[in-house]
DNA sequence: CGACTTAAGATACACTGTGTGTCACATTTG
DNA sequence: CAAATGTGACACACAGTGTATCTTAAGTCG
């Protein structure tokens, strides 16, 4: 299958923005193959000529956007900016965050905290190791509080700014790792 | 349906524990209605005389199990056992694992959060509220932390003891709260 | 203990969704 | 323009759900 077929483009962007446009307003579970063609308006066997069922297509989706993601966490190089990488998640989250909610209200959620501790590794393995609590675990609690305060913004519909959360994220969650890494 | 009949408890408890079998042996998803009933040697019709569906069935096995957990990660009124409370919820839920394990992977999932926050309400009024932080985000802070510990040391097949990860939850968790809270 | 009550089993059914096969058609590419 | 190929429409077999009906087995209660 050619990719650059402008009709395969064409097709793939049309389903892919159906399952987003049905996600939000019926979650993912009850989506139904036949329900993204009609919205797509695309033929029902086309689907399958693109993607082996629904959950292909989400993945489709979501490697497509867990890499960007996973850019923008990760630490230049200067370990004393996580708080401006911590506001830079934020927008990027903000201004993709029909798609985020979609994840974390997939079965895709688990892929997003694999990629978190990805990064956590790498920034942590810098500044937040602890002779008092074993690094896999820091990583792990890392990564996990970043998505469930993320989901949690999201969710209450960004009632607070990009900054205020930014300042929360770093009390809660990065001030917590540097004072154990700092007790060493 | 007289539910002190021996054979609606029997038949109940068939289908809770083969829902229970199912699970750990291929996730929840992918389980269907007949294949409960098979391992449960009841026939197919019978499921639907006590349950609407599958997640009714898994629901009523989860609202088992949350209030006796909240029960136990409740304050018992003295504000500085929050240790021992985090050591008694490790302790019921490593006898009570392959459940846990089961709602953690399952729609239920966010069921236990919402629990958890119920029980962080509680105790955060108490303990937990901070000028610099929104008390919801407190609450849910604390909440999604215990749940996220808990899951990651069942996933690793509780690799440390429930008195070492009692430590690291009050080190990564406990503390840092009261510490916001005592900054005021 | 025995008659009564009622849950459970078996089977058939309509309905919905999935995944595949086929063929005529339309669009892109060279 | 012509060949290549992706697309749409329709038909199909299959699997799972939820319901109806009748019979059988088991538990309950006097």
């Amino acid at each position: 299958m050619n990719e650059n077929d402008l009709r395969v483009q064409r097709t793939r962007s049309l389903l892919r923005q159906a399952l987003i446009d049905l996600v939000k307003s019926q979650g993912y579970e009850s989506i139904s193959i036949r329900e993204i063609t009609q919205k797509a308006q695309v033929g029902y066997k086309t689907f399958y000529r693109h993607y082996a069922g629904k959950d292909e297509l989400l993945q489709a989706l979501v490697d497509e956007k867990i890499d960007d993601f996973k850019r923008i966490l990760s630490p230049p190089s200067d370990p004393t900016a996580s708080q401006k990488n911590t506001l830079a998640a934020l927008v990027y989250i903000e201004t993709h965050a029909e798609l985020f909610l979609m994840i974390l209200k997939s079965s895709a959620a688990d892929q997003l905290l694999t990629a978190a501790v990805e990064v956590g590794r790498e920034e942590g393995r810098l500044t937040f190791s602890s002779s008092q609590i074993p690094s896999p675990l820091m990583t792990h609690h890392f990564a996990s509080s970043m998505i469930s305060l993320f989901r949690w913004w999201l969710e209450s519909g960004m009632a607070y700014s990009k900054e205020e959360m930014a300042n929360y994220i770093d009390l809660l969650v990065i001030h917590t790792l540097k004072q154990l890494a700092a007790e060493d």
